[in-house]
Order: C-alpha cells, then structure tokens, then sequence
DNA sequence: TTGAAGTAATTCCATATTAAACCATTTGGG
DNA sequence: CCCAAATGGTTTAATATGGAATTACTTCAA
C-alpha cells in the first residue's frame, strides 16, 4: 500500500494502543474504586453526587446518560443513596413524570469534603506524566470518544 | 511555585485528562461489548478464550490476574464456557491443585475465526488516530498503568 | 516423615447492572 | 378536544462480580 508500514504492523500498534489504553483505565479504577469503598460508595453513587453537586438538581434519565447507566439501574443508586439520606427525590413541577434528584445537607456537606480528597487521589495517579502529556492523552481520547458513544 | 500554571490551572488539565480517559474507554467498550454480546459472549468469557488462544492452556489463577477478576467469578466464567462446549478443564498433572483450561475443538475454531473479526472493530475504533498517535498513547497509559496496578 | 502454612478451586451470599414489561404523564396531530 | 405515541420512572428477572468460608492439594521445615 505505498506506506511504511503493512498492516501487520499497523495492527501491532493498534492493538498495542488498545490494550495499554484498557489495562490502564481499569488499573486506575480498581484502585479509586477501593476509596470510594471506603466510604461506602459505589463508582455510580459517587457519580451522581458529583453530578449532582456541580450541575444542580438534575432528573435521573439525564444522570442515567452523564453515567452511562441504565433507566433502571439509577432508581436503585438514588433508592440507596435516599436511604443514607444524601440525596432527596422531588417531583418535577414542570413535568411529573421526572423527579429531581437533589443533594440534601448531610450529601451536601459529605460530598464538599469528600471531593478534595477523591481530586487527590486522581492527582497521584496522573503524577508519573508531564503537562504536555496530560494534555496529549485528552486530545487523544477526546479522538477516540466521538466515535459515535 | 514558580512554574507557569498555578495549583488550580494543574488539577484542570489532570481532571480533564482523567475524565476524557474514561470516557473514551467507557464508550470503546460499551462499544465492543454489543459485539461480543452478538455472539453471546461476555467481555470476560472472551478474555479467557482469546488468552487460551494465544497462550496455550492456563489454569484458573492465572487467568484471573490476567483479567482483573476473582477466583470465585473465574469459576462461573469458566463453567459458562464449559457448558458451550467452548472450553475444557482439566486437571493439572503437575499440580492437582489447579485445572488447566484449555479450547476444545470447537472453541479453537469459533475463536479463530471470531478474533478477525474483533480486530477490525478495534481498528475502526482507533481509525481517527495518526501512527504516532497510537505510539504516544500506548506510552502514556503505560506510565499510567504502572503506578502500581 | 509429619504437621503447619500456603495455594487453587469451589461454593455461597450480597450487590450492581441490564433489559424488558409496565405505569403515569406529556405531547402532538387529527 | 382526544387519542396515540413518546417519555420518565419503577419493577422484575437474569446475570456478572467480589469476597468470605471451605475443601483439596502442595510445600517446607522441624
């Protein structure tokens, strides 16, 4: 094909990309996922107390697509996180098909000192790699992202 | 600090890389997954078949730390495949500990025949990549990866 | 050689997740 | 206005997963 590389070769270095990328990506998540046990969170709880916690009050459809997670999945994680009393359901006024899913105190005051703490961890984690190169991964993956997701 | 960029402006550019990361894998994968879901596999019954493929028969262990994934899950994973007639156990002479799990006939011939067919998805996946693209970011995760994994 | 500690697999239990069926509400075209 | 289609949430059933307790086998040191 007139390149220097056959495919072969080509595919080499995609499934190389491919695999660091995975590897990398669970690497990292095993071990945020271990402090957030700690606290008593799972990755989808904390999710939509972060969510909830920058954007404001926000129905469960829309955190359902920010998390990547089923209709019926995000009724359980508000359902527990209603139970520890971080979050509150409210009915829409202008629509009472939706709920509202908003912080309470208690999830307020939770998620405000926690995400320091969780920003810390992710700090650690990327160390090993210079300005350049955080900025280099993101315009990467923003790359591989749009595909379609 | 002395450098260009203050605390702030760092944890921007770490948080943005962290989330583009994420999400680029999240989507990839929920990608992939429909694929191997078309063929009524699993990501991790896939794992193991295309481990075995390549490497020969492995025992339960090994196949674990090769996946991220417990003792206990591996077992089921290797039951569902040994129920499709995928895959065989069978004792370890040298260690009647462990079970060697290796492709029956007719998971040799479906992974080989199915394993071109996921390359090429994870080609189109990583189509909108240059060469060096794909070199740097299997560079950069591989840092990432490290950190302790 | 024997007994203790370590290791591979299995079993069992709890939980997260998805998909499909369902209910309540909204929307839009006749 | 009204009915059909679309939409947001919930429920239910099936599955994947992790972790703890258990069993069978191996290893190692006294």
């Amino acid at each position: 094909m007139g390149t220097k590389y056959n495919g072969k070769e080509e595919d080499q270095l995609t499934l190389n990309a491919f695999i660091k990328l995975m590897r990398a990506t669970e690497s990292i998540n095993s071990r945020l996922n271990k402090h957030l046990a700690e606290a008593d969170l799972t990755v989808s709880q904390f999710g939509v107390l972060e969510a909830v916690h920058h954007l404001g009050p926000l129905n469960q459809k829309t955190l359902g697509e920010k998390l990547l997670k089923s209709g019926g999945n995000i009724t359980l994680v508000i359902d527990n996180l209603e139970r520890c009393n971080l979050v509150e359901r409210e009915r829409d006024p202008h629509d009472r098909r939706a709920m509202l899913i908003h912080l309470t105190e208690k999830g307020a005051d939770f998620i405000t000192s926690f995400f320091p703490k969780h920003l810390n961890h992710i700090r650690k984690e990327f160390a090993p790699l210079s300005q350049q190169e955080k900025k280099d991964l993101a315009t990467i993956c923003k790359k591989l992202g749009l595909k379609n997701g």
